[in-house]
RNA sequence: GGCCCCGUAGUUCAACUGAAUAGAAUAUCAGAUUUCGGCUCUGAGGGUUGCAGGUUUGAAUCCUGCCGGGGUCACCA
């Protein structure tokens, strides 16, 4: 029984004198704050009502109560409805010595429950970029934090290898390629399938301009009479907006979508996706060599960022079961078909929209091919409790129709899924100006070459100042990608996710102050200490502890509601604020209190004892970051 | 326009979900440390928590209304 619950059971007790009931929820604790003498606070507030006494009376005549029952009680102090209780120095060792005992201390138990986490999930026509990362080290965190909360978890993500955009890089790459290979063009594959779809879209772009000339002048060539109609008709209307030019430049988007859609390039693109669906040999040979090379290029990112996957699940397995899916709420009548074939769901109800599931052509949709997923990982994993999906907060809607249709179709793990959304980055220049990453103007921050650029930066600092004599180059290396890395993902992760940020290249991955650097510092500093010592065994009860010391012990022993914590809100923000509170408080002590020369053996031990443990915690919480710290550094 | 998210020191972020004088980092200024690792530590200044009401013993936090920023409302993914 912890302090917390023994007082607990003391004030039920007290309630019942005066024949009220003291519910968990009236007993509420806080830290002491930081001028007060006292190591907990007792809300007093919320158990006047029943004394009917002042806040002042009832704090005294509590703290009475507690010191008489509880003997490493030392002191109480009640000020204005807040009760300051001094806690013994041995009860604190007492906490020491537990945190000792337990090797995986923080972590829960076993619950036998197993979560699924998706994140990354790329467009395989991107190269990943720096929003790719904070998703990959928010979903590969969470995981472990789940773990780390007694789950089983399953990483994963879902490749969107199917689709119209797909085509269009197989088709630049069959039009401008002559047969290119990524080694022959000096490419890693992800970058050489993007150049090749950024080709295809500047080559469109181009196309629709001269056609839309050429409608403009009367020639529509092959384009169908619906076709032309709607242009028409469209061009009226942006004819007669002259004075209105927000409007008519929606207009103009409009038809400029409208052409797009029409020029023979993308007839083109349309016809390779049909022969691709009816499974025509040379285009699944093409799509399947051109997907090879994404993946490759996308595994050395992942190895390069030290993230992993347990299971893959491919949009192309999944989006007939998606339209199995379709067919069977048709049945259920949860879907209704609308005259030209599309099928759709109701949510007006809900609050929502009309949302369509199906199209009139009857091929897929995204969220049609999101229930085939979801479908295809209960056949999968029938034992899964719930699924958490680390996408961008741009898709909210998305994800509130999609588990509305699965709790509709009667699927009763619907309820235990959750959206994992986070904020977008956008970017700061040297001036100042603060814009979004966008591919067409070049703002984007490619992954691959953000990495390189932290770890280069962490390899300037470390020869610069580090310990790193007698390592070999292979070692050194490895140091600076732990550190460049660490910098990085903490420097993505310590915000909470909701939050928008803002990146600015030049300053924001410091490894000075709240930094993964900061913490990976602390724990090479122990690490060495701890080298030239011993440092075995329990502590004594007797030692007296310095303030700081008291801090930390208490505060090492918040690290498994920290857990708890970051699991039910799936933050890994909540587990980097608490490790960097660790590390400074431990830097105080540091730089006032001598370890190997302290004269008191049992002083010295419990010093080098709790600097173990500070280590351990370090090295647990960083690891639920994803973040992997040295000995040296 | 409807719905959703955000607004806290110059800047980047906290605040245990309603508690005492709103905390850190960074930048600036002033100091400490020849000794276990200076990527350190101590201190100072810096705030009407976007604005206005309301609920409460108590509000950055909950409610209402504004203001500002972003997102979303596709037979795109």
């Amino acid at each position: 029984m912890n302090l917390e619950q023994e007082i607990s059971a003391i004030l039920k007790e007290w309630g019942a004198s005066y024949e009220t009931e003291i519910g968990e929820q009236l007993i509420q604790f806080q830290k002491t704050r930081k001028d007060m003498e006292g190591d907990l606070t007792l809300l007093v507030f919320p158990l006047v009502k029943p004394a009917k006494k002042s806040p002042q009376m009832v704090g005294e005549e509590i703290g009475e109560l507690l010191q008489q029952k509880l003997d490493f009680i030392v002191r109480f102090e009640a000020v204005n409805g807040f009760l300051n209780l001094v806690i013994a120095d041995r009860y604190w060792l007492g906490r020491l010595n537990d945190i000792i005992a337990d090797e995986q201390f923080g972590t829960a138990s076993k619950r036998n429950e197993r979560m699924m986490v998706e994140f990354s999930s790329p467009n395989t026509n991107k190269p990943l970029h720096l929003g790719h990362l904070r998703n990959n080290f928010l979903g590969f965190s969470v995981s472990r934090i789940l773990e780390a909360n007694g789950y089983d978890v399953v990483k994963t993500q879902i490749i969107n290898d199917r689709g119209i955009h797909i085509c269009k890089s197989m088709m630049a790459w069959e039009k401008f390629g002559n047969g290119e290979t990524p080694s022959e063009a000096g490419l890693k594959g992800d970058k050489f399938v993007g150049k090749y779809y950024v080709e295809f879209d500047k080559a469109l772009k181009i196309e629709t301009a001269a056609v839309l000339n050429k409608w403009q002048e009367g020639d529509f060539g092959q384009a169908p009479e619906a076709v032309i109609e709607e242009y028409k008709k469209l061009q009226g209307v942006h004819d007669s907006k002259a004075d209105d030019p927000k409007a008519q430049k929606g207009i103009a988007d409009k038809i400029k979508k409208l052409v797009n859609n029409h020029t023979p390039l993308m007839q083109e693109v349309k016809l390779m996706l049909q022969r691709w669906e009816a499974r025509d040999e040379e285009t699944v040979a093409l799509w399947t060599k051109m997907n090879n090379w994404v993946y490759k290029g996308f595994n050395t990112t992942y190895e390069n960022i030290e993230v992993d996957f347990d299971k893959l699940y491919y949009e192309s397995d999944t989006y007939l079961t998606g339209k199995e899916m379709v067919d069977l709420g048709l049945e259920k009548g949860v879907f209704f078909k609308k005259d030209d074939g599309s099928v759709w769901i109701d949510l007006t109800e809900d609050g929502l929209d009309e949302k369509l599931v199906l199209r009139g052509d009857g091929t897929a949709v995204y969220v049609t091919q999101d229930i085939g997923t979801a479908q295809q990982r209960m056949i999968d994993y029938p034992d899964l409790n719930g699924i958490v999906y680390t996408v961008g907060n741009e898709q909210e809607y998305h994800f509130k129709v999609l588990f509305l249709i699965l709790e509709k179709l009667g699927y009763t793990w619907a309820k235990n899924c959750h959206h994992l959304s986070y904020g977008m980055i956008d970017l700061r220049n040297d001036k100042g100006e603060v814009g979004k990453m966008k591919s067409r103007e070049g703002t984007v921050v490619d992954a691959d070459d953000l990495v390189d650029e932290v770890v280069r930066m962490a390899r300037v600092m470390t020869e610069e100042r580090g310990h790193i004599d007698g390592m070999t180059d292979k070692e050194k290396q490895g140091l600076y990608h732990m550190i460049g890395l660490g910098a990085l993902k903490y420097f993505l992760l310590k915000v909470d996710p909701q939050k928008k940020m803002t990146f600015n290249p030049d300053e924001s991955v410091e490894l000075n102050g709240n930094t993964g650097p900061f913490l990976q510092y602390v724990h090479a500093r122990i690490s060495s200490v701890l080298r030239k010592s011993d440092f075995e065994g329990n502590v004594e009860l007797s030692a007296n502890l310095e303030n700081v010391e008291k801090e930390i012990i208490k505060h090492l022993a918040e690290y498994p509601e920290v857990i708890h914590q970051a699991g039910t809100e799936f933050s890994p923000a909540v587990v980097a604020n608490y490790v960097y509170d660790l590390c400074k408080l431990y830097n105080s002590f540091w730089q006032n209190i001598h370890m190997l020369n302290e004269p008191d053996i049992n002083l010295r031990k419990m010093r080098l004892q709790m600097s173990v443990q500070v280590a351990k915690v370090i090295k647990s919480a960083t690891h639920l970051l994803g973040i992997d710290v040295p000995q040296r550094m």
